[in-house]
DNA sequence: CAAGATTGAGTCGTCAATCTTA
DNA sequence: TAAGATTGACGACTCAATCTTG
């Protein structure tokens, strides 16, 4: 018999959806979001201050996200803008220390947060679901890359 | 050893978002949409017109966004609003022809880019993944709902 | 000219408030 | 008052065009 063969794709896609939407509530209490929690996350552990295109290109997206990504976190008190020194075209995004303490909480809330979500699943489990979506993403292609 | 158990979870959003991407791509040739071919498939499947709120419910989202959404069908020429001749309130959304047409070609460039998605994992593998999500998806819970 | 960032317009989604009709 | 739809404001993303500086 046959079932429709694709229909797994839409399966994946609302699981995925229904997991980000469960993980974004977690991180609301915190005031965060996954992509502000990504961006507070690439400027802590870079150590640093990163100019803006740096950080769009960890974040794998489009600098003009971020220039209102980093506006946002700016609005909240997270972020601040630095001038660049070595370049005056360049902006640098720094992070505050009410972002250092947002970070933590965010970081740990999305933690639980996965926990509960892959408490459901077994470790054997766990790895073969790691091993198809492995594959199946690595198939896919083009993450998105700067236009040129 | 350890490895970071719900790295899983970013590893599923990320292929997700990966597939979501090449799917949208083949459906924009046709100048389509994941979210206007859901709307559009669910006018035509059902038979009739549809006010927004029941589209809306069939679409699992809120009532304002359709109507969003609707205009911009309306805006491709691809529904059209009609007044409902029962309730002064409501409002129908009709699906024209060029609308039929933009479906059955959206429906067939899913379905290939689908088949292209999955066809990188065996039929097991795919039963199996389709077993884990069910799993995840089941446990995660509140699709969007109307509020009160 | 090329590189950094920003702005404007568009898609897709949310929520809260509003307007009309039942 | 409830229910149907719309509007306005916002988050998050894209692209194309622009401005400034190298």
């Amino acid at each position: 018999m046959m079932i429709g063969v694709p229909a797994g794709v839409s399966v994946l896609l609302k699981a995925a959806a229904s997991i980000e939407t469960f993980i974004e509530s977690r991180l609301a209490t915190a005031g965060l979001s996954l992509p502000k929690l990504a961006a507070l996350n690439h400027l802590a552990e870079a150590g640093e201050a990163l100019p803006l295109g740096q950080l769009a290109e960890r974040l794998a997206c489009v600098k003009s996200n971020v220039t209102q990504l980093v506006h946002r976190l700016e609005t909240d008190g997270l972020v601040e803008r630095a001038p660049d020194p070595s370049d005056r075209r360049s902006c640098l995004a720094v992070i505050t220390e009410a972002g250092r303490r947002a970070r933590a909480q965010g970081v740990a809330l999305k933690l639980d947060a996965e926990r509960q979500v892959f408490g459901v699943l077994s470790s054997d489990d766990w790895i073969k679901l790691g091993e198809l979506l492995q594959k199946l993403g690595g198939r896919v292609g083009d993450p998105v890359r700067e236009r040129r």
